[in-house]
DNA sequence: AGCATATATGAGACGAAGTATCACAGTCGG
DNA sequence: CCGACTGTGATACTTCGTCTCATATATGCT
């Protein structure tokens, strides 16, 4: 039996959302099923240079508030985006390589949420963001230094 | 005997970093010592019509290297400076008003800091941010309300 | 105090990122 | 197939921040 296409997993969304099935959201659709990691929103106009950069960003802004895309926000306040694999995550955000990894922790969840509680006020969501340099970027540093 | 003034403040501050005590940084600071909450780059800018924009940022971005200031990003990306009252501490954001409030908790340091050693690579720093509604704006929100 | 020099300033150009507008095109229910 | 409504894309515009460079100023030295 065939999974389904991609294409098919965009229609429904649409149509659940109540929104048009277009050509331009299929190829940013696609083309974000076929991407690793995280990208910012002007990576993705480059590489489809016949859709509109007014589209491309209202399908990430559609993608976003659908819950198929999350955005974290660099430590200089650039967004980028990646595919939203779990229900509820956090990031490790790598400082030299920008590269943007989902990162989860039952306990950390559960001291948020007892933590919201105390908070006065009507507590919407969180965020948690570690900066680190990621493994590969630390390769490449200690290699850099051995002459 | 009479307390330190924000001058007083501001020179010895500047001539530990190494940097000139000027009038355009004096301004600024001036003002930043001021206000209460959080506020934009822009916001200062607007209130100092004589200081160049460039010196404005300039200069957030120096007290802000310094950790007089510290800067929170807003979920639309966009940032926010507050006057750094600790060592370390988390932000409480509310989405309606976009107030930024610092919040602190022991425990939560404690268990980011026993995560980031399970985390492959080198740990930076970490951010947390609850997004809310605040106090004030739920306050608000009953009283339209209650017609 | 006066001088030399490194540093800071500000006007304005520039750039990046995102939004608004609006005529036109495409989708989809009937 | 038609009509209405939604989506698209070119482009202008806004916002935020940085860069450049001529000018001004703070500071150390004598």
């Amino acid at each position: 039996m065939m999974a389904t296409s991609v294409d098919d997993r965009v229609d429904a969304l649409l149509a659940k959302l109540g929104r048009r099935v277009t050509g331009p959201r299929r190829r940013v659709a696609r083309l974000l099923a076929g991407k690793r990691g995280s990208f910012s929103a002007e990576a993705v106009n480059e590489e489809l240079p016949d859709v509109g950069r007014a589209t491309v960003y209202r399908t990430l802004k559609l993608l976003s508030d659908a819950g198929v895309l999350c955005k974290a926000i660099l430590p200089d306040g650039s967004p980028r985006y990646s595919i939203d694999h779990s229900w509820h995550h956090h990031h490790l955000i790598c400082s030299s390589c920008e590269t943007v990894q989902e990162f989860r922790s039952v306990e950390l969840e559960r001291l948020l949420c007892e933590l919201g509680d105390e908070i006065p006020g009507r507590v919407l969501g969180h965020q948690v963001d570690f900066y680190v340099n990621c493994v590969d970027c630390l390769q490449h540093e200690r290699a850099a230094e051995a002459h």
